[in-house]
RNA sequence: GGAGGAGUGCCCGAGUGGCUAAAGGGGGCGGACUGUAAAUCCGCUGGCUAUGCCUACGUUGGUUCGAAUCCAACCUCCUCCA
């Protein structure tokens, strides 16, 4: 491997990062000089970003702390309308043009954690590829960026190929997503003057197209830099929970439920993580790396509250870090834990516990928390419910004011008579 | 445009008149074991005011005591031909 002296490189290069890279020696000397000008585009696809999203926003992290350069957020309000196939083996839905703006103003939020935004030399600054594509003209589009593009070689590209191969649809509309990231990256590049695309090693087809593209249309040099894309070490896809995806922001998956996430790393996989994940100095994370056996709880739980506090902050990742102590390891109620509220009166006349478990958002029906209480899956208050008629009243309030429910080992919530 | 084939639960996939809320697998969830891990084993994996009722096998109608299964039309996809 190239010797790194940047760093930047040297940091994403022994915390993991780097999967391909086009040139790492004058990739290298731009981050030396400060004068890498990066970006990262994330479509609007979801109304927040997951956690497979968050090993290239630490890679614009790094990029901006270390003083390479200057970060840029694109966001896909265009690509977002046609649709990457890339690594599908079904065309995406097509979203509504308002679900894409209302998509880009929630993902928008998360990136104020990660870096700083500003007019400054080395501040980030969040573009719109909407901005240049949504103006462009069929006819010209094809005679300027659509001669230099051949059909032969965008079907041997992974996004195109395994389509083909699967004998699956490929649409038109998504053939030409290829072109339309090669276009912004030639656009950043000519506007502010980008010099760097990074993403996930799904992306590198995409981002080497842009830098064919730049060199024809005559830009100067581009560069491509990829990472890994997530995989747990026994294989499992990342960014699942019992709920669903793991969410970045707040309003789709709570501080405690993303705090557990991390908690719950197999072991395999937690100095990786704590590399890619955390902005803890590799020689606390060395240290950490050395635990054996069921110590290597105690990493996880760093690996758990330094993750929630990047994006949550510190305050809500000591909330979530005690509500997992006293709840796992004190055996007692937290208060910090996920809570709803029920009127008081309708306590008063009797809630029956499928009831209370599909209010408080533990199972989907009543269907479902019968089935669960024959697993003996459900708890109040820590007891098992062995009797899918029981009644929760007043009498089953404890001193803390609030009732326990408990699906499974690891999920709680309060209840909170109001 | 012509000929043939296919559409089943979260996904894959069996089922070709009643015993089918639908085999099997995957995934997911729960339990046991542990360390809130992995691996393993076991269970669950439509809804409800629940010994019954409702919704479900592309859509809409029809045949029949009874349909995922038969018929018709429509929609979508695939293959071959032009």
């Amino acid at each position: 491997m190239t010797e790194l002296s940047s760093p930047f490189l040297t940091t994403l290069e022994e915390r993991g990062f780097i999967h391909q890279c086009s040139d790492l020696e004058a990739v290298d000397a731009l981050a030396s000089k400060g004068e890498l000008i990066a970006y990262v585009g994330y479509d609007c696809t979801a109304s927040s970003l997951h956690v497979g999203s968050l090993i290239s926003i630490m890679m614009l992290h790094w990029l901006q702390t270390t003083g390479a350069g200057r970060p840029i957020v694109l966001l896909g309000g265009g690509t977002t309308r046609v649709g990457d196939p890339s690594g599908r083996d079904e065309t995406r839905k097509i979203l509504t043009l308002d679900q894409i703006e209302a998509n880009k103003a929630g993902i928008q939020k998360v990136f104020d954690r990660f870096l700083k935004f500003g007019e400054g030399a080395k501040e980030g600054t969040t573009v719109d590829n909407a901005e240049w594509l949504a103006p462009l003209n069929y006819i010209d589009f094809l005679r300027d960026v659509g001669r230099h593009f051949s059909v032969n070689r965008m079907m041997t590209m992974d996004s195109a190929k395994l389509r083909l191969d699967r004998e699956q649809e490929l649409s038109f509309i998504e053939f030409n997503y290829m072109l339309l990231q090669a276009y912004d990256y030639v656009e950043l590049a000519r506007r502010q003057g980008c010099n760097l695309q990074m993403g996930g090693s799904d992306q590198w087809g995409n981002i080497v197209t842009g830098m064919d593209l730049g060199r024809r249309m005559g830009t100067h040099q581009l560069f491509a830099l990829t990472c890994p894309l997530l995989t747990t070490a026994s294989g499992a896809k990342m960014g699942k929970t019992a709920s669903g995806a793991v969410w970045l922001n707040e309003d789709q998956l709570s501080a405690y439920e993303y705090w557990q996430y991390w908690r719950n790393t197999e072991d395999a996989d937690v100095v990786r993580f704590l590399k890619l994940f955390t902005t803890l100095p590799m020689k606390r994370i060395n240290e950490l790396a050395t635990l054996k056996g069921a110590e290597i709880n105690e990493a996880k739980k760093v690996l758990a509250t330094e993750a929630t506090r990047l994006i949550h902050g510190e305050e809500k990742a000591s909330q979530a870090e005690n509500a997992a102590q006293k709840t796992f390891e004190a055996g007692v109620h937290a208060d910090d834990l996920p809570s709803v509220s029920i009127s008081t009166a309708e306590l008063a006349k009797g809630l029956g516990v499928l009831n209370a478990f599909v209010q408080a958002g533990l199972v989907k029906s009543n269907g479902d928390a019968r089935r669960q209480i024959k697993g003996g899956a459900l708890k109040v208050n820590d007891t098992a419910v062995t009797d899918d008629s029981q009644i929760l009243s007043d009498s089953d309030i404890t001193e803390d004011g609030v009732i326990k429910l408990s699906f499974g080992k690891k999920r709680h919530v309060l209840m909170r008579p109001q």
